[in-house]
DNA sequence: CCAGTTACTTTCTATTTGCAAGTAACTCGC
DNA sequence: GCGAGTTACTTGCAAATAGAAAGTAACTGG
C-alpha cells in the first residue's frame, strides 16, 4: 500500500503565548495568502494556483492539509466524475477575518506600492 | 576587512497585495515574537533570547537586522564600555499593534492552552 | 483515440533553520 | 593582573523546508 499522503506533524507548544501558538499554525509566507483568497471568494486547487504570487503546487497542497489538520478549512466533493473538491473556510478560519484585515490595512498604509484589488469577504 | 555582518537582501514583490508583502517582512515563525517583545517592553538581546520560546542566537541576529533593515525597530547604545544597545520600535513598528492584539486575540479563543502572560502595550 | 484540463505527487536542488560552539569586549572578585 | 563570568553576537554544520520542474491519475470533449 503507497501511502500517497504524508501526515501533517503538530509540533509540542513552544510557549503558552497565544501569538506564538497563531504563527505555528499560520507563520509563514504562504497560508495566510491561501486564507485570503478563501476570503475573496476562491475555493479549488486551481484558483489558488492561479492567485498571483505563484504559489508552488507542492506547497499549496501541503498548506491545505495543514489548514485542514487545524480545522480553519474543510473540502467537500462540488462533483463527481471526475471527483473535484472544493475548499472553504470553516467558523474558525473565518475568525481570522479580522487578523488579515489588520495586515491588510497595514500593508497598505506602510508598505509602497501595495494595492488590495479584491475586498475581503469578512 | 571582513565583513561580518551579511547584508540583508530584500526580494522583489510577489504581488502588489499588501498581506503578500507584510508576509515578505514578518511571515515567519520568529519575527512577531520579537516584536511581541518589544511590546512588551524588553529591548536587549538577551531579553528576546530569554522568551520561552527559545530563539536560536543567529536568528535572532538576523531578524533584528531585517527588522531595522525594514524600519520597524533601531537601536541606540544605551551604554558605553562594554558598547550596548537597546532595540526599541519605531512609529511604524508600534503601527503593527493592532494586527499583535488582534493574533493573540484570536490564538486565546482558539487554540487551547494559550494564555497572554504579559499585556502589549499598544 | 488523442489532446487538454484539473488536482495533485514526486524528484531534486537550493535556501533556511536551529543546535552547538566560538569569539570579542568588556567587568568583577581575589 | 589573572581567570571566571557576562553580553552580544558570529560561525559551522546537519537537518528540515522551500521551490522549480516534471510526472501521474482520472477524467472530458472532439
Amino acid at each position: 500500500m503507497k501511502d500517497s499522503s504524508k501526515a501533517i506533524k503538530i509540533n509540542a507548544m513552544r510557549s503558552p503565548c497565544p501569538i506564538a501558538n497563531a504563527l505555528d499554525i499560520f507563520g509563514d509566507k504562504w497560508t495566510l495568502l491561501v486564507l485570503r483568497d478563501l476570503f475573496t471568494g476562491k475555493s479549488t486547487f486551481g484558483d489558488f494556483q492561479s492567485s498571483p504570487e505563484g504559489i508552488p503546487t507542492n506547497i499549496l497542497a501541503d498548506r491545505l492539509k495543514r489548514l485542514q489538520a487545524y480545522g480553519l478549512i474543510d473540502k467537500k466533493p462540488y462533483q463527481q466524475r471526475p471527483l473535484r473538491y472544493a475548499y472553504a473556510l470553516t467558523a474558525k478560519g473565518r475568525s481570522l477575518g479580522p487578523v488579515l484585515k489588520e495586515m491588510s490595512d497595514w500593508g497598505k498604509k506602510n508598505i509602497a506600492g501595495t494595492q488590495a484589488r479584491m475586498k475581503l469577504k469578512l
